[in-house]
DNA sequence: GACATAGCCTAAAACGTTATAGAGAAGCCG
DNA sequence: CGGCTTCTCTATAACGTTTTAGGCTATGTC
């Protein structure tokens, strides 16, 4: 019954020091055959377990990892996490993952919190492409311990990111869309200033001055709700000269601007073409079957696990690393061709 | 620059004993007014940071709770896990989320390693009913700590339990397809020998019953992965007596149905009804939009950590509690009349 | 005034681990 | 053989917190 077996058990019944013991359990110092065969039975015989939070008082890691993102119900971060979760668990961290809900306020808790348990390293999604550099400016030097930024944040000072390459992602999703003769196109997103939206943008308008359409794009910003966006969209699809494209910068408006569209009984992709981002299983069920723009996930994980890692086994100084991946179009079937209509509005401008 | 001030530095500024800083900071004691000033004062002027590890080391608790899925990218569980975290940092409390992808012996060492960490309480969907029962019959006692079973293992003896009232949701999801005219009928799900699942097939099997139909079901057991489903699907559907509608046990069931209908150009409800469970907003895009079973994940999260904390805060010793929360069947666009059809085959059965 | 009580505070002992410093034995080199 | 290194091991001091067991005033009671 009594209390769980300590290191100091084991010692006792294996006939060695504590030292010797606990360099067994973490080959931190050689220990020779005999003890370490002596250690390891007596660690059988007791069922002894390390007490992690003791190790990591006395300063070694604490083998934990923050993983923050916006949502964790988000099926395009429930992904990250996941895969982040496998790779962690084979090297032998274990993650404390949390959501911010895409407010900065309860960003800065959430990490602070981390950061009180001591976390070895961190990887964030973060609310905004700055919200991690005031960590580290504070007056007793960085309080962060190392970090790599995904999806966000890429030109942050100081931290290793990974990131898609959004701006090529927004040229072909646009290009695809110019190419089917649409000359009337809307990018919907959430809000204004996150890096990663604004290169996609970027890309969407390059595309559009390549067809000598210049100007002649609109960007929707719905917020953060599904509804909210829906409102926004069909807002904009009320109008006379109404879009006959739209090209969504996140799942969510993907699936904001399909509701809006059927809400307003438009047919995809006769009346109106959607491209949307990320790829998952569900999409697979749509009725027409998405056009999307799939950002590498895996490949994500694997990033930033690998960024972290270096610096956790030390090989840390070397500059920051800002990976970049590439996505894929796919392209189904909810973009078609821009059918020829009636343009008295458009053409009166 | 130095290492982050300890509660030893409070103390020194702010000209007490530690034990009186340690009880400002953990309302453990009464302070008095002018010491408690003096220690606050001191605390926001050295930005002093609570070390839990430390803290959890002198036998306080860790104020972290294990939250073990199977699969955090699955949409259920995705949305559990979310609003749990809501209700736990509300609480003071961090969440450790690990997966198991439905392998027992992953889950035992996930497990083992939450253990590790000292958690103090567990919310768990095991993978099997009775895998966290073995936790507490080793020779030394119980090594869990509290724990709530979530969806599963509802009848584990020595744990709280929280799941869906599944046997009334099939036999609603069942009545509402016979009601339509229905008389063969599949139910998909992922393998045997889980509770909540048999409850759901005992439902179903009811409405059969009372509609005259005992032992015209059929259930399919496609394995976890989303191909295989469709492949069994798929085979069900090609024999000549294939069923007119499809009871799908779990979402990922119902996205295999879809698939496996849609791969044979059947149309859904016309030459196909079918049933899901589990209700996001993804669904909201599909065409027809599933009927489904929807459980309440809200209510399963509130619950689950209503038991927790109730154990947590030492009102521990009342019996277990089981609690069975009702589902509600969202008719919507994927059931339909069955179509009088050619029963050559089964007729001449 | 003696004595109990309550309220606030402190010194010091844990908690279970790892890091440090060094001891003892064995091997190598001159 | 003496000094050096190498290898293995040990005793002990941290790590930062909470808890325990008292101690010291002020207040009230007989």
């Amino acid at each position: 019954m009594g209390r769980a077996p300590t290191i100091r058990d084991v010692a006792l019944r294996a006939g060695v020091s504590v030292a010797t013991a606990s360099n067994v359990v973490n080959g931190n110092r050689p220990v020779g055959e005999a003890s370490r065969r002596k250690v390891t039975e007596a660690i059988a015989a007791l069922d002894y377990r390390l007490d992690r939070a003791a190790s990591a008082l006395r300063g070694a890691s604490t083998r934990l990892v923050g993983v923050v993102v916006p949502d964790i119900a988000n099926v395009f971060f429930a992904g990250l996490v996941h895969r982040v979760e496998a790779l962690a668990e084979g090297d032998g961290y274990d993650l404390l993952t949390v959501s911010t809900g895409e407010d900065a306020a309860k960003e800065r808790r959430r990490v602070e919190a981390l950061i009180a348990r001591r976390i070895d390293g961190l990887i964030i999604v973060p609310v905004a492409d700055d919200s991690m550099t005031a960590f580290n400016s504070g007056r007793d030097g960085p309080r962060l311990p190392p970090a790599v930024l995904v999806d966000r944040g890429a030109g942050a000072p100081g931290f290793d990111t990974v990131r898609a390459n959004c701006e090529a992602a927004g040229y072909a999703a646009a290009r695809s869309l110019t190419d089917l003769g649409h000359r009337d196109l809307a990018v919907v997103t959430h809000s204004r200033g996150l890096d990663n939206i604004e290169q996609r943008i970027a890309g969407f308008r390059r595309a559009l001055g390549e067809a000598g359409l210049e100007g002649r794009d609109r960007v929707i910003y719905g917020g953060q709700e599904l509804e909210s966006l829906r409102g926004a969209i069909e807002i904009e699809l009320n109008r006379p000269d109404r879009p006959t494209a739209i090209f969504a910068l996140t799942n969510v408006c993907a699936l904001a601007s399909i509701k809006a569209a059927r809400g307003l009984d438009l047919d995809i992709p006769g009346d109106l073409s959607i491209v949307g981002f990320d790829d998952f299983d569900w999409m697979g069920a749509l009725r027409p079957y998405l056009t999307t723009v799939a950002q590498p996930v895996d490949d994500f994980a694997s990033a930033a696990w690998r960024l972290l890692t270096r610096r956790l086994k030390g090989g840390a100084s070397g500059g920051v690393e800002r990976i970049e991946l590439p996505c894929t179009l796919k392209v189904r079937e909810s973009t078609g061709p821009a059918r020829p209509r009636l343009r008295a509005v458009a053409d009166a401008r």
